[in-house]
DNA sequence: ACTGTATGTTGAATCGTTTAACACTGCGCA
DNA sequence: TGCGCAGTGTTAAACGATTCAACATACAGT
């Protein structure tokens, strides 16, 4: 691996004018020019982007820490943070946390050692945010992704949980329904209580009652969707439809009616706040709140870009993404079902 | 942010000793490693692994190529290589190369100058490998994950394409089908030659004749999967069983079913080589064959790393990973079928 | 008292860049 | 003739760590 010094010599130059023709940073004559780069391609030279982090203290680096890539909303994020980043010349270091607050510790320490220029973080909830505070501290920018760390204030770009909400059951409600369950996320979690915000304020703009039966606290994992699902049929609270706040519930929900034998939409429809199935919307019939994550992650590296390069100043901005509704068979009312077949064929959109 | 010389000066020592207690390098008296500890936890001081890593020439970073981490296949690699590299202490730069030759280079060069200890490459194919040999001659490590790269020698992870077909093709032979059709990717591409090539084993193992018009070349996309299965239903060439070689496809024949009002498996039986579903195999009542990424993640990463230490030294070696065969519903054969109601109940598997 | 050895500590060179400060060469012009 | 200036180049001092040779000290053995 050759440096700059063997550039030098074989080109018959200074150190000084290898790195002019490189950077562009000065004038340099076409001759030494063209000297310079035969030299470098001659000893296959790359320069080496760790000397020169050290010397001008950025890196182009940016972490990523996330709970956990196999989780399929996160991908999305991350493709939309990279190619972002890429465009600019910043490269991702991605980490997972398993939501594990030690190791999100860990991790941020380790970023911090190696001097990346910001962080974006979808950090694990519930722990002490102090490791945030002293990275932001210490002048590393960070941007919270999909969830906002409580008494910290930086940037963040977050999803409307609650319009997204609003949206998906006002549909239920246009589609005649007026008894609707929702299954709810862990209501300790910050985005599992906007989902239900929106589910209430929805039926407030109805002039519907709430019925605290219809309302289930589930815990986002598909054994509380099952059971609660089944919960709704059972107990004969003659709901019509049925909210499921995110994806892995949603399946457990479905299983749920398969073993009862209900049949979706024709005995009780159904919409799901997805998280799931995000990469393939199209292979699923279920009407659903997409997360447009690829964005989300896009303008999460843009904000933090701006930042490290000092075109955003100023006071924390707060960017808060609208989901899409996407309205597909399975909230179907019964009698709109009667030409359901016509409507059958699902063909995926393209996806970018 | 502060320096070794500042923490030095607060603990009134030399920076030599700084740096030995940090890296416990050499004997330091007590009095003096309480004195440093506390130098540094009064700073927050963090190690500027970009000196470090001019100065002993390795980064313990490792960079991960591949083509989209959209690609629900790539996320439990990745993952399997985090896991694997986070506890030997390395950190992973991912970068997508959306299968352009081009973008891949840039890729490449620019984790060179990063100086990256080494590379997991799932490498764009068709284009001319010289990046990947330059990189290889000039000392960093290159490890091959999932596709190999022609006529350039380094270590390898792949998958059993072949052991994988012909496993689930003989399991549908066992069923009792004897008409298999098979929808291949393209044949262009190593791993669907592979794929095919299974199949064809299976058949002569069980001594049947290989039928050309059983076999029908797809792209790997949802149309081609859609178009040939609908030709495999409608050309009436009694196939009793379909084989599907990546998961897309397999979506475009589900459809394709579906609109014709053909029922899997009452009416034909479908086995699929899984690329997609991998994430929640669970969900899906299809018999696969799944690619177990996140081992594939964790050995490439293994290797790479051993390569790095020289704990592994000699010729380049070559881990082909064997999938397993999942039976599920859609392959039970229609006299089975009889008791099928009773394990329709699909609960997610623990996904690691 | 002297030598030898073990233990602890430090000074200074080094890694490969960037960049400010300076040097040189011509040239136009008063 | 002498001055300023524009255009090109080079020198050398950082950047923040690691590491080795050298030094200091204490103590044991003779």
């Amino acid at each position: 691996m050759s440096t700059i010094v063997e550039v030098a010599r074989r080109a018959s130059v200074s150190i000084a004018t290898v790195s002019n023709v490189i950077r562009g940073t000065k004038q340099v004559s076409l001759e030494l020019q063209e000297r310079v780069r035969a030299a470098i391609r001659e000893l296959d030279y790359y320069p080496n982007a760790i000397a020169r982090g050290l010397k001008v203290k950025q890196t182009r680096m940016l972490g990523m820490v996330l709970p956990d890539i196999t989780n399929p909303f996160f991908p999305g994020i991350i493709r939309g943070a990279e190619d972002t980043a890429f465009e600019r010349d910043y490269f991702l270091i991605t980490a997972n946390t398993d939501e594990q607050i030690a190791r999100e510790r860990r991790i941020v320490s380790a970023l911090r050692s190696y001097r990346v220029d910001g962080i974006l973080l979808a950090s694990a909830p519930g722990g002490d945010p102090a490791h945030i505070r002293s990275t932001i501290a210490s002048g590393v920018s960070v941007v919270f992704l999909d969830r906002p760390v409580p008494a910290v204030s930086a940037d963040a770009v977050l999803l409307d949980n609650v319009g997204g909400a609003r949206e998906c059951v006002r549909h239920l409600i246009q589609c005649g329904n007026r008894r609707i369950a929702i299954i709810t996320g862990p209501l300790k979690a910050q985005n599992a209580l906007e989902r239900l915000q929106g589910y209430k304020k929805a039926l407030n703009e109805a002039d519907i009652a709430i019925d605290p039966a219809l309302i289930l606290e589930g815990d986002y994992r598909y054994e509380s969707g099952n059971r609660l699902a089944k919960q709704v049929i059972q107990s004969r609270m003659k709901a019509t439809a049925l909210f499921v706040c995110n994806g892995v519930m949603t399946f457990g929900a479905l299983n749920a009616f398969d073993e009862l034998g209900v049949h979706c939409p024709k005995d009780i429809s159904l919409a799901t706040f997805d998280d799931l199935t995000l990469d393939h919307p199209s292979y699923s019939h279920l009407t659903a709140v997409v997360q447009p994550s690829y964005e989300m992650g896009a303008r999460a590296a843009t904000i933090l870009m701006d930042r490290i390069e000092g075109s955003l100043i100023g006071d924390p901005v707060i960017v808060r993404v609208a989901p899409t509704l996407v309205v597909r068979e399975s909230t179907h009312s019964p009698k709109r079902l009667l030409d359901h077949r016509r409507s059958g064929s699902r063909k995926p959109s393209s996806s970018r």
